[in-house]
RNA sequence: CGGGGCGUAGCGCAGUCUGGUAGCGCGUCAGCUUUGGGAGCUGAAAGCCGUGGGUUCAAAUCCCACCGCCCCGACCA
């Protein structure tokens, strides 16, 4: 491909609308074009990279022995109503009306219709168990748009959703994708960390994530240094340090006058924040409950959620100062009439500071179990640095990463709720018991350049490069330079190697530059200089020397760099 | 949806406070020179100053409303 056939939009300046690395380069190397917020063109050289990444997926996919089929992005919504996830996602999905005036939706996942195509096409363990997938665009509303592909309303997903008679079955096919996650992360150059995670909206008992490790990640994680436990922090639990158990004295009232966040008032009291109790009031299932925490932690709504069972939420003004009979700021766990959950590190008694639900009034020496009835402990906080691994007890890591995959084990959620069922050997009607697999493609793609790039621009790994090879002339208008260019270009072609010949009639500087902004893995440049020693000079971008290599042997030697990287 | 910021030429920005002929850099087009790390000179094209309303003799500038974009939070591949 020649640059003057195709359309690669380089940019000098960095574009102010981009934050992240990745972002920055995607729209500068010419990969992308924002069409409004969460929506992108992909150019001729996302695209190429993009495609790659899709066969490596399918390449995988096929060798898990994964089935490709491709669903509808535009579906009834009927058969959400009937999982009952029309009222959990209604607001991330695009709602459409048709002509008859039905309601549909665009796709932001598919369960529902592949268990409805299980459902009717699978009736007998004979043909279990299976596990099929596709590559598609999918359709979330999201609330916030960020980072380009990262989070996108229209993107590009693997998912893969397994059928079995079993949990022994559901094992089986749920390690079978992983493994082929592992290698897919593996063949694009990704380095990622697979982590124990929360399963959310999808529900389910058991998932990973897979996990790019980056600063710009929007998730956090906590990692053992000693064992190999690894978590999303949503998900993560820690090891309490066994704290000997403190009975203060008598509870006491201080007046803290305008106190009204942990920061006010560790500042006005002289305290550590350890030493306070956070006490929040949410609402579950419509009733209104105070969850109590350690003044310097932060609470995990997601465990919260799993511990009582239902949707949370945070209580608004309104109704905390009629629960607590306080303005907001002051609510604490004694004398409230509501349920108090707790976090199991308040067990030990160190933290004794709560609010009084009293205007500009604490109480000292507070011992929950002793001056306020605890409906529950639970641990209900947001692990991080320096937490202790629940397994091994050693210190974790926290760090931030960028989740490019997920696996779930989702039991029977679907398949009950559309009736997927199959005759067992005996003749008994039984419920498939699924599991669902997702890569973002786009969000991978974009990840390998927030993790593979350097301050001229990207440096591809050759298995995702949408070109292997540029070849530059730096002299266009030297006929024995177009000459030479023109037959390495066909040797490489015929080595199999995708080779792009920048023949703008441009200063070498710029090609220079543009070469290693949009990263080729190999650069080959033809000069009237080197041309008069019989040499092309070959350069890779992820090298700083260069070769000098003669002509007739460049192609060769190019296609043994590419293969060996 | 809550909080913050920003909309002026294809891109990056100044001009807005204090109303008075729309500016700079990059890019684009033409010509000459240049030719191994984003060239120089000369000339040219290109702007409903986000949209609508209001105030005023006069609005990019002041007021109101709306729209869009970016960042922080909830959501998620």
């Amino acid at each position: 491909m020649r640059w003057s056939k195709t359309l690669i939009p380089t940019i000098k300046e960095i574009p102010q609308d981009a934050e992240i690395a990745s972002h920055q380069l995607m729209l500068r190397a010419g990969l992308i074009h924002k069409l409004s917020g969460g929506l992108y063109t992909f150019l001729p050289l996302g695209l190429k990279a993009l495609r790659k990444i899709e066969r490596i997926v399918r390449e995988e996919m096929d060798r898990a022995g994964a089935i490709e089929i491709l669903m509808p992005a535009l579906q009834p919504r009927e058969i959400w109503e009937r999982t009952g996830r029309y009222a959990t996602l209604r607001d991330t999905m695009f709602k459409i009306l048709d002509r008859q005036n039905r309601h549909m939706v665009l796709g932001p996942t598919h369960e529902e219709v592949v268990t409805d195509l299980v459902a009717h096409e699978i009736n007998s363990y004979r043909q279990l168990p299976k596990t099929f997938y596709q590559i598609q665009a999918k359709f979330r509303d999201e609330i916030r748009p960020r980072f380009g592909l990262m989070r996108a309303k229209e993107f590009v997903m693997k998912d893969a959703y397994s059928f079995d008679t079993s949990w022994e079955g559901v094992e089986k096919s749920y390690q079978a994708m992983y493994d082929a996650y592992v290698r897919i992360f593996e063949r694009v150059g990704l380095r990622t960390k697979a982590v124990e995670a929360d399963s959310g909206a999808m529900g389910g008992s058991a998932s990973h994530e897979f996990m790019v490790l980056a600063e710009s990640g929007e998730d956090g994680i906590v990692e053992c240094g000693d064992c190999a436990y690894a978590a999303n922090t949503e998900r993560a639990e820690r090891k309490l340090t066994a704290a000997a158990p403190s009975e203060p004295p008598p509870v006491t009232r201080v007046v803290t006058p305008d106190c009204r966040t942990i920061e006010q008032l560790v500042a006005f009291l002289k305290v550590k924040p350890e030493l306070l109790i956070k006490t929040l009031i949410y609402v579950v299932k419509g009733q209104p409950v105070a969850v109590c925490i350690p003044g310097h932690r932060e609470l995990n709504e997601h465990k919260l959620a799993r511990a009582l069972g239902g949707d949370v939420q945070m209580a608004d003004a309104a109704t905390v100062e009629k629960v607590t009979g306080a303005p907001l700021g002051f609510a604490g766990p004694v004398g409230l009439t509501i349920p108090v959950y707790a976090d199991t590190e308040l067990a030990s008694g160190q933290a004794s500071i709560a609010g009084a639900n009293v205007a500009d009034t604490h109480l000292l020496n507070v011992r929950l179990g002793r001056d306020a009835q605890v409906a529950a402990w639970h641990d209900l906080v947001i692990c991080r640095e320096g937490d202790l691994c629940p397994r091994c007890g050693q210190p974790m890591r926290e760090k931030r990463g960028i989740e490019v995959g997920h696996v779930f084990k989702l039991g029977v959620k679907y398949s009950q709720a559309l009736d997927a069922m199959y005759l067992d050997e005996t003749g008994n009607r039984q419920t498939l018991i699924m599991g669902c697999y997702g890569i973002g493609v786009t969000r991978t793609l974009q990840a390998v350049i927030e993790q593979s790039h350097d301050a001229n621009g990207i440096v591809w790994p050759a298995s995702v490069a949408p070109f292997e090879v540029a070849v530059l002339p730096l002299n266009v208008n030297h006929a024995e330079t177009m000459r030479v260019a023109e037959e390495l270009v066909a040797a490489l072609e015929a080595q199999g190697l995708a080779v792009l010949m920048d023949d703008r009639d441009e200063r070498p500087g710029f090609k220079f530059k543009d070469a290693d902004l949009i990263g080729f893995p190999v650069r080959a440049v033809v000069s009237e200089r080197s041309l008069a020693e019989g040499k092309i000079e070959i350069k890779q971008r992820s090298a700083t020397d260069k070769k000098m290599v003669p002509l007739a042997e460049a192609a060769g030697f190019i296609a043994g760099l590419i293969r060996e990287s």
